[in-house]
DNA sequence: TACGCCCCAGTTTTT
DNA sequence: CTGGGGCGTA
């Protein structure tokens, strides 16, 4: 294998630095993918490591399975035993073999989302929270946010002991937590804190698994949170074999917690660390990359760079004007239709946009008009009700003191056993402190329900004993197929007069096909590795090429792809950007970043659509176009319609219109209602200032300082040293990043 | 206990 | 506009 030949010389670079901390800053489309797996297999083939040392952690199950076909047909089987996953992934692998240490059983439950949120609910409950002070959703978001930056209940409860709100979350952080380890779930968070927990808590259990995993790869390292970048740290801070790959500038989820100083800081983490820099793109046609370069630049926080192309320029990216949301569904699907009579497939195209709501006008259309498409996200196969309430079955089966689960089934099929007589179990079980399975077990112990009650209940008990017995003799998909005959549950949809259950024995029949699946891949097929493998898979991993249909998905979604032809569409401030970014910087910035990983994912030709009127919650309203379309320079956009005067960023692009409810139109000014507030508020602007604002002879202002002249400026590391002389405070020297400057 | 009607919140983005 | 949840009634 001569790399030399494969490889430009900073992917060679890369790929043979396999000792000691190396950070990768990898530009999209610039080969990252080819440079980790022939790392991987040089390491393999050239310096005898084994393929159980290396652990190589990737952002969805999709890349992962992708990385391990690459690199399996670079060295061969020997891959498989490799470990090559996502974080969640990996560390759950870890904690079905360790958790034991931390008093949980190791058939834990995984709950998504929708089970935190239940959870959370009798949380507050419990707790006599009023909804109108903490509602879950707010209470999951601390105690995500918590755990991302691994901070554990009791450091909270101490950390917000004089804050009267933060102090309710923490009471419910507590008994959230409580209750998770008595159901004996972890909630995603918990999946990498509860990981990290251990390897600090029981050194030996580290070292284990330090000594196994002698090299560590991390791709989309931008996209780490501070819990996953301290279990990186515990991993590797004795023999320092860690390479990471990522780009700050395709940051995009840290409304998440993923924490952008982890790529930032890295090379003062490990001071000895070596820096490769991917710039050549061999992705994009040129103008499509000067494009992403023109939206990007206007970012301040980030590592200075430009994607240098390898392609010629290409056409000029097309800009479409729509009348509606409708309209610009219908031109982008004839725009498809034209391509694939001029002999494009129908999977080499893609429409990105920023929110699922807005796939619904595409997926009508192109239905309309027999145009295979494959739509990615949005309602998950997983969510639907009829999935989840299997899942409940089978995770009940698997785990019993799984709360969640059971109140979720206890009476689907109608069983008559309502409301209140869950609540008087539940209750009985918090009181005696036992699970609410355990108050079912000794029902006949405690008289607490009507006898006709107790007897439903009791038929109930013994229809999950007989399905847990059950498990032990037959296969996931006899299971399933018992499960499904013996509750009735899929009697009552099939004798159901509701439409909607058609389809949902249809989608109960291809989620067998799921199982089916599963035990034919399995090594060896269970119950419990079934349920682990579909609370983890997102949506991107079931994407795959094979048919020739058009891929319908958000822009998150489409990060690590590339398409031909790529749709941006909604390209309007309001929605992309969304509204809240025009008045946070820090949120227009990511916004940004989202913008150009849309952008480097267009191979060849890139098309921007907006639409002048939109239909928002049952509403029509007017958004101006994106600030992301006027930053693209004109020589290299085509407009394939007039462009709408008005939404030129000289008049304004901060207006909203909206119709009232008379059908009137109503002017909304972001900027001027900010102004009005400031005066109000008494906020100072705080427009930050650029190093073309700060020049020798400019007047500046400081909110201590006072007014002063710019005499000097001198370059510092990306930063600007600016030396001013004020009028009252004599001569300072500034950082411009950090002084609060503005223009006098 | 079961069902139907009404109200309201939701649209950022996901492992 | 849509779906979920809360509340009141049979």
């Amino acid at each position: 294998m001569d790399l030399k030949k494969l490889l430009n010389e900073e992917q060679y670079e890369a790929t043979t630095t396999v000792e000691g901390p190396l950070l990768i800053l990898a530009g999209a489309g610039s080969g990252k993918t080819r440079v980790l797996t022939h790392r991987i297999a040089y390491m393999m083939k050239e310096m005898n490591i084994r393929p159980y040392e290396i652990l190589a952690i990737t952002f969805t199950n999709k890349a992962a399975g992708e990385m391990k076909e690459r690199v399996r047909s670079l060295v061969g089987e020997t891959a498989d035993n490799m470990w090559i996953s996502t974080f969640h992934s990996s560390c759950a692998k870890i904690l079905r073999r360790e958790i034991e240490a931390l008093g949980y059983k190791k058939d834990f439950t995984i709950y998504d989302s929708y089970d935190q949120k239940s959870l959370m609910k009798q949380v507050l409950k419990e707790l006599s929270v009023d909804e109108k002070d903490l509602t879950e959703k707010e209470a999951i978001s601390h105690v995500s946010t918590a755990k991302n930056t691994l901070l554990n209940p009791v450091d909270f409860k101490k950390k917000y002991e004089y804050h009267f709100r933060m102090n309710k979350v923490a009471d419910a952080y507590i008994l959230y937590q409580k209750k998770l380890k008595q159901n004996n779930a972890l909630d995603f968070d918990d999946i990498i804190m509860k990981t990290v927990e251990i390897f600090e808590k029981f050194p030996e259990i580290l070292e284990k698994y330090q000594r196994k995993f002698r090299y560590v790869l991390v791709d989309e390292y931008q996209d780490t949170n501070h819990a996953q970048y301290r279990l990186i740290n515990l991993l590797t801070k004795d023999h320092q074999n860690i390479c990471v790959v990522g780009d700050d500038d395709q940051s995009i989820y840290q409304f998440r917690g993923a924490d952008i100083r982890n790529i930032l800081d890295f090379e003062m983490d490990f001071p000895d660390a070596k820096v490769v820099k991917l710039e050549k793109n061999y992705r994009s046609m040129g103008n499509i990359l000067a494009a992403a370069n023109s939206v990007i630049k206007n970012n301040r926080d980030r590592k200075e760079k430009t994607l240098k192309k390898t392609k010629d320029e290409g056409g000029k990216i097309k800009i479409y004007r729509a009348y509606d949301d409708f309209e610009e569904a219908r031109f982008v699907v004839r725009e498809m239709q034209r391509l694939y009579r001029e002999g494009r497939n129908y999977k080499e195209m893609a429409v990105l946009y920023r929110t699922n709501a807005q796939s619904r006008k595409f997926e009508d259309i192109l239905m309309q008009e027999a145009v295979p498409y494959k739509l990615i996200g949005g309602l998950k196969f997983y969510d639907r009700k009829e999935i989840k309430d299997l899942l409940a079955y089978l995770r009940l089966v698997n785990n019993p003191f799984d709360e969640v689960s059971l109140r979720r089934i206890i009476n689907v099929p109608k069983r008559k056993i309502g409301n209140t007589t869950v609540e008087k179990l539940q209750e009985n079980a918090n009181h005696q402190g036992e699970s609410l399975f355990d108050t079912i077990m000794n029902l006949e112990e405690y008289s607490l329900l009507a006898a006709g009650t107790q007897a439903s209940v009791v038929k109930f008990r013994e229809m999950i004993l007989d399905f847990n017995e059950k498990q032990l003799e037959m296969k996931v998909s006899e299971l399933v197929e018992y499960i499904l005959k013996t509750s009735g549950y899929m009697k009552e949809l099939e004798t159901s007069k509701n439409p909607e259950d058609e389809s949902r024995v249809e989608n109960l029949e291809e989620f067998l096909n799921v199982v089916l699946e599963y035990e034919m891949k399995a090594e060896e097929p269970s119950l419990q590795e079934f349920l682990e493998s579909v609370m983890l898979v997102s949506d991107v991993d079931q994407y795959n090429e094979a048919d020739d249909s058009v891929t319908l998905m958000t822009l998150h979604s489409a990060k690590g792809l590339e398409f031909p032809v790529v749709f941006m569409v909604g390209l309007e401030n309001g929605l992309f950007p969304s509204a809240s970014c025009l008045t946070d910087p820090n949120e227009m910035e990511e916004a940004r970043r989202l913008a150009y990983v849309g952008i480097t994912r267009a191979m060849e030709e890139l098309y921007m659509t907006y639409a002048e009127n939109r239909m928002v919650f049952g509403r029509m309203v007017s958004y101006p176009v994106s600030d992301f379309i006027l930053d693209i320079p004109s020589n290299i956009k085509e407009h394939l319609n007039e462009e709408k005067k008005v939404h030129h960023r000289d008049v304004n692009p901060h207006t909203i219109k909206y119709k009232d409810k008379n059908m009137k139109y109503v002017d909304y000014n972001v900027e001027k209602a900010l102004e009005d507030a400031k005066k109000i508020l008494d906020f100072p602007d705080k427009k930050v200032l650029g190093q073309e604002d700060v020049v020798p002879g400019a007047k500046v202002k400081h909110p201590k300082f006072g007014v002063g002249t710019v005499v000097a400026t001198a370059d510092a590391k990306g930063d600007l040293k600016v030396t001013i002389a004020f009028d009252n405070q004599g001569i300072k020297n500034l950082m411009l990043s950090i002084a609060p400057l503005e223009l006098a």
